[in-house]
DNA sequence: AGCATTGCACGTTGTTGCACGTTTACGTAC
DNA sequence: GTACGTAAACGTGCAACAACGTGCAATGCT
């Protein structure tokens, strides 16, 4: 009769709140600590985490529901514990105000959706299921960049959409990345999309590449073109254990 | 033996006043006073507040909808089926191998789905999810627009998104629109929007606009700009009965 | 020991209803 | 048709209160 123990673990916890939201829509602070007997702080605690997860939305005396976002994707099915995780730890890297670059990819999808709201961020994408993501929600300010999509990336690239990035200048950019090579840098399919990114990096203060274990090769043999630098590689090695990198231009691999 | 409360979340009613709004297109001050048991102070900090958003106009007692507003996916689901029978009409029109202009709008985004595979299109759009809907679809290219996203219309618009839009001559044009009156044509709520749709029905031989009959008014007053001419109107008159008009610039409208 | 979680104390912020003076809508008198 | 009076609705300032975030010490687990 392990079903439910009195003791309720935090994690728990916060799974039984996010369940009460879906039934009900909504969550009242004080009635949840009444119901778990802990104190108003501890849910608010919760409430904060589940808000930063983008799994809620925060209003003053509990949460509402996040009007969930359809999944489009099957690609975006795959590894995606994994992924919200990652996409959580780079929105912690965003801060109020910021313009960001965010290139497609189903690990920026992740961390549209995982971006706050209320901060009063722009987001600057050549991605339309990234401007799905953060379209209406709010503190959100997007700014689409237009010219021919390519089907394989989910995203427009080409000389068009390069000369619109080119007028924005971004505080963060997060790059799509194909391939991470330790020694020679980021690595992409594409001669046409290594010049889109580099120009959303070379406009941007900030890089943060987000990337799952399976990007890392040792030699990036069919890989067309190299990007260049980036500042911070949030990436996951093992189960649960997460390596935030500092990475160079010259290919420095430094663990923090 | 509901476990849901009875207490109502501030924001959350807010929520729930613009729900009844987009039910009944308006709201009085004292109705809502009494039914969330709150004084009518704090309903008319709310409407002030929603108004500010731009999400409702406030009037004397109480406040109307402005319908540029708001849930997109809840537009997209009124409707769905009569929506779906009209952009099957409007997909027949279009021929092989033609370039489309495809404006933002629920309309629109059905227009998007319905659209035939193989058939070598080329979708122009400004709107993003209208972009997700043919992506990657065999027989289909397409080109973004680019600009700020306006949340309302869920779509770019804008001089950065005409300018591109300047850049490119279609076959066919398919304008969201606000509203029709037979006499004066096509109208829009906003000035930015306006422009946008007049340059891309300039850059195309053929307009065609897909309309819900409750978008036909007789006068078009609290909207503040015409488009102008189209030349297709495809338009359901009553159930399942379809009504196919030739419209024209100064304002004929021809049923076929 | 090291770490996560919790409850409490404190100062801060958001929300509410009331009081007050002003504006608006509408019916009535002229 | 115009002028006027009244009551409802309005905005604002204010005080009371609930909820909030943060720092800190106690507790429990590994």
């Amino acid at each position: 009769m392990n079903a439910t123990p009195d003791t309720t673990l935090p994690r728990e916890r916060q799974q039984l709140i996010l369940d009460r939201l879906h039934r009900d829509g909504k969550v009242v602070a004080a009635d949840l600590a009444q119901e778990f007997r802990v104190s108003e702080d501890s849910i608010r605690r919760d409430l904060r985490d589940l808000a930063s997860q983008g799994l809620c939305r925060r209003v003053y005396g509990g949460a509402l529901l996040t009007q969930a976002i359809a999944p489009l994707d099957q690609r975006h099915h795959e590894r995606a514990e994994l992924k919200r995780t990652l996409a959580h730890v780079a929105a912690s890297l965003v801060g109020e105000g910021q313009i960001l670059f965010v290139d497609a990819g189903s690990s920026n999808t992740a961390l549209a959706r995982a971006l706050p709201e209320h901060r009063d961020l722009t987001v600057v994408t050549n991605a339309p299921d990234v401007a799905l993501a953060v379209i209406g929600r709010p503190g959100f300010e997007v700014i689409l960049l237009g010219g021919r999509v390519d089907p394989r990336i989910g995203g427009a690239i080409g000389s068009r959409t390069v000369r619109q990035a080119q007028d924005i200048r971004a505080d963060l950019c997060f790059p799509g990345v194909c391939a991470i090579d330790p020694e020679r840098g980021l690595w992409t399919y594409d001669e046409e999309e290594t010049v889109f990114k580099q120009a959303i990096i070379e406009a941007s203060g900030e890089t943060v590449a987000i990337a799952t274990p399976d990007k890392l090769v040792a030699s990036a043999t069919h890989h067309t073109a190299p990007i260049g630098a980036i500042s911070h590689l949030v990436v996951s090695a093992g189960t649960d254990q997460l390596v935030v990198a500092r990475y160079r231009a010259s290919g420095v691999l430094v663990t923090m």
